[in-house]
DNA sequence: ATTAAAATATGACATTTGTCATATTAATCG
DNA sequence: CGATTAATATGACAAATGTCATATTTTAAT
């Protein structure tokens, strides 16, 4: 088991607060896991008792409509934490978690957490920070689903992703999803997705290898985005 | 200036954490202060420093779109608050508040509010309990927005309407929304809006006399907004 | 009360988006 | 490797939605 104290997530989220004295009953109370890509980390109603600290790789977050298909709430990322917000509300989980990548998690149980709310003030204004940070992605995210049209926020998708995720050595998007994940992102049908990334792809803004997609023309797609 | 001890926000909202002594601090920092129907209580990019208890009557929170039209994030009512989020992450506020009716609110500076957060575990977690309620209410309306048809999500609106906000003696909605706002709230253009109301109204299923709104046929809506 | 302005309503039409059918290509499994 | 399945792509069309014009009603101001 390796330590709390150099993991990558205790660097980025609010466990950065927790004194050295905190990281070393963290490392003790902790249990690592490994996730294989399309595994399910948790499902929409299911209670977790605890948060995930994901020391690798990215899972989607996803939620369930009444017409049967998935809408992706948000990505989580290296470095981030999970299943903050029902563990605080005492609630089952919201929100479905699934693996697009191989993940590294850490699973820290509920008590635990709950102490280091109550004997550390700093974690507590961190993890509201944190908390609030996501609240206020996703008051802007609504606004760009209900005033944008699919063409505009998929041009903001594809920025969000390479400006969030990052690229291969190639250039193309690190994260590969597939047109119906895309589609469940921004909120489309399937086949609308596929049609608007030929067109994005014959007018030079993107380019399709497969899979794989690579944005040419990021200055266009900024200004379709708007 | 009334006693903060027997205030409505008090009872229903993060503030009931805080003790007697307490309540008496904040009963001497606060400003209290009437806002008109119409009127702005703050503008997204303003700096607030401090939280607003909205002791009487109801808010919208808009954010403007790039394409022009204002966006309703969501409404505030009596005995909820009002700019913690951007307190918290001490950034200026991401959303616009204008009073939907006459309204009485109080206001309690930031360095007040954090005096408690120190003091106060209880009350620390009170308000992260709070702002992942509203999280969660955003993730939900987020997919209810991008999965949703337009009169999917007017029949839903309408319902929230009626439950959360109630309706005056006459049956009719007590929020009165002009088109245009109510066209805001679901995400789409004015007149498809006025449509579908018309539509509704022509079937039966909603009643309207000027700008009045009775929810007729609440079953039929309900069966409709899934 | 009269007039001006704003809000609501409706028609006509263009555009966007979804749905279904069907190719085509890529991925998986024995 | 070939066969089967899944994913991507595209056409054809229907349905939903937005836009612009204009009429009607309501509200506000003088």
């Amino acid at each position: 088991m390796s330590k709390c104290e150099h993991c990558i997530v205790r660097e980025f989220s609010t466990l950065k607060a927790l004194t050295k004295e905190e990281l070393l009953k963290l490392a003790d109370c902790k249990t690592s896991q490994t996730i294989k890509k399309g595994e399910i980390i948790f499902e929409e109603g299911e209670n977790v008792n605890g948060i995930f600290c994901v020391k690798d790789g990215v899972c989607k977050m996803t939620k369930l409509s009444p017409n049967g298909k998935d809408q992706i709430v948000k990505l989580v990322k290296k470095g981030e934490l999970l299943g903050q917000r029902s563990m605080i509300s005492d609630e089952p989980v919201n929100l479905t978690a699934v693996a697009l990548e191989d993940m590294q998690v850490c699973f820290i149980p509920k008590s635990d957490v709950m102490e280091f709310f109550t004997d550390n003030n700093k974690f507590s204004l961190n993890m509201m920070r944190s908390i609030c940070g996501d609240l206020k992605d996703a008051d802007d995210h609504m606004v760009s689903l209900a005033q944008k049209n699919v063409k505009e926020r998929l041009a903001e998708t594809l920025l969000y992703l390479e400006d969030n995720f990052g690229t291969h050595p190639d250039g193309s998007l690190h994260i590969q999803l597939s047109r119906e994940e895309l589609a469940g992102m921004i909120g489309t049908a399937t086949e609308s997705c596929i049609r608007l990334l030929s067109e994005f792809n014959k007018a030079g803004y993107i380019e399709l290898t497969g899979k794989k997609i690579t944005i040419v023309d990021k200055a266009k797609l900024k200004r379709i985005s708007e």
